[in-house]
DNA sequence: CGCATATTTGAATTCTTTCAATCAACGTGG
DNA sequence: CCACGTTGATTGAAAGAATTCAAATATGCG
């Protein structure tokens, strides 16, 4: 039930037999669902938990008083979310479910006992909460600079790594449970442009979507258009130089 | 020297004596300075340190291959960086002088070594860097979401509470070393548009900008036009739970 | 099959960019 | 002390990108 964390970690550590049952034993804990499009979290409330997402995709959006809304992160099964967070913190913005969730609380204190015997443990998904920091930077980027085009094909180069990383893709196939206006907040821009561009990616062989399941059939050509590069994902093998 | 730091930190967590001491060791240290202008980390290389800004403003960016820039954050007195980095990440963006610039550069593992002897001082610096991602994140809510007129107002908001923050405003005036062509890198448009925008907001009094002094005449109206909460940056006092 | 949700389409408008030129400010050297 | 050169700021006109509003289709689910 795990596997998508540790598919996650693997990549950034080796983890000990003993490390590994430790995270048995948090994916042992019961699990929590959500049903689609209901809220997890909501801001200016306190957190308190530490969450592991378990099945499912979750959004982190925020939202200005006239209604515009703008996501700020895409949880994906495997990634865990809250532990670098701390007591006294309301929530800047709000967590909901994009499609059916099943997830773990734990609460800060217990987690970081926790992870205090596992220092291997620790580090990777240290290591894993510095990815995230540059998935934000890189969605700066994309909502700064890039076109709606290549905001839209960048997304999807993002989400077919993130998915293959935590083997849920079929070749170069993957579902992805957003609608057209889920796709509008994550990239900023309309869900009407977002009708549009995805036909002019679509005409040019970029991707294939339907219902929820995108087919990149020329990932390299996507990537291109998108101005995309994998580095920041950091799902090579271990860092080079960690090995040196 | 480090006196932003401390203001900084202060509204927190109440330090002792012998954490400011610690701090003041930090700040004792060789500072190292850059002109304006000037690169201090470049994408790619390994950045294997921790820096404090003393004083200056530095600012964090990405590039595409075609020239496009974009700021994903701005480093002001007080500043630290790089203290939740990890050894074997390779800098997924640069880091400029956009002033004159001194900051400490210490390595990480001596650094750990300091924070963990001083247990308060790291939840502080700890709490500071979450403050940064929620920052990040109201900037994603700014280039996703509000207009251009909008997104100068409220990085003028942000940056003028930041600085009120450190000490370094003069009634409802500071000094922000930014051209219209940094300004255009940070609110992702172009610097023809800066231009012209803040031509309105001029027009509608909610901002003095010459040369490089800012002036808010109705920090209150500048705030409504940029539909800007401060709460994101925890500059209240110590937050209210935390006392209970 | 039929409703509710999601997607597509068109036309007009608004916002932002682009390109090119002008203007202003500032520091330097003569 | 002023001319000059450089950088930064402004302006105008035209093109381009994205939004808005409204209506028409699709699609999926019960």
């Amino acid at each position: 039930m795990l596997d998508p964390l540790l598919a996650k970690l693997e990549p950034l550590t080796h983890l000990s037999d003993d490390d590994r049952r430790a995270l048995q034993a948090l994916a042992g804990r019961p699990a929590r669902r959500y049903e689609p499009d209901t809220i997890i979290v909501r801001e200016g409330e306190d957190p308190q938990m530490v969450r592991l997402l378990l099945s499912g995709w979750a959004h982190h959006y925020k939202e200005l008083p006239d209604g515009r809304r703008q996501m700020v992160a895409l949880s994906l099964p495997g990634d865990l979310r809250g532990f670098d967070t701390d007591m006294l913190s309301e929530m800047d913005h709000s967590i909901g479910a994009l499609s059916a969730v099943t997830l773990i609380e734990i609460r800060l204190a217990a987690f970081e006992e926790m992870m205090s015997a596992h220092p291997r443990v620790m580090r990777a998904l240290h290591r894993q909460a510095l990815v995230d920091a540059a998935v934000q930077r890189e969605w700066l980027l994309n909502l700064g600079r890039r076109t709606a085009t290549e905001r839209l094909a960048h997304l999807f180069c993002e989400l077919f790594h993130r998915l293959r990383g935590i083997g849920q893709t079929e070749g170069n196939a993957c579902d992805i449970p957003l609608t057209q206006a889920d796709l509008a907040d994550v990239v900023g821009i309309t869900p009407v442009h977002v009708s549009r561009v995805l036909q002019t990616l679509r005409a040019q062989q970029l991707i294939a979507l339907r219902g929820r399941r995108l087919t990149l059939p020329n990932l390299q050509a996507l990537e291109r258009a998108a101005l995309f590069n994998p580095r920041y994902l950091r799902l090579g093998r271990i860092g080079a130089r960690a090995e040196a």
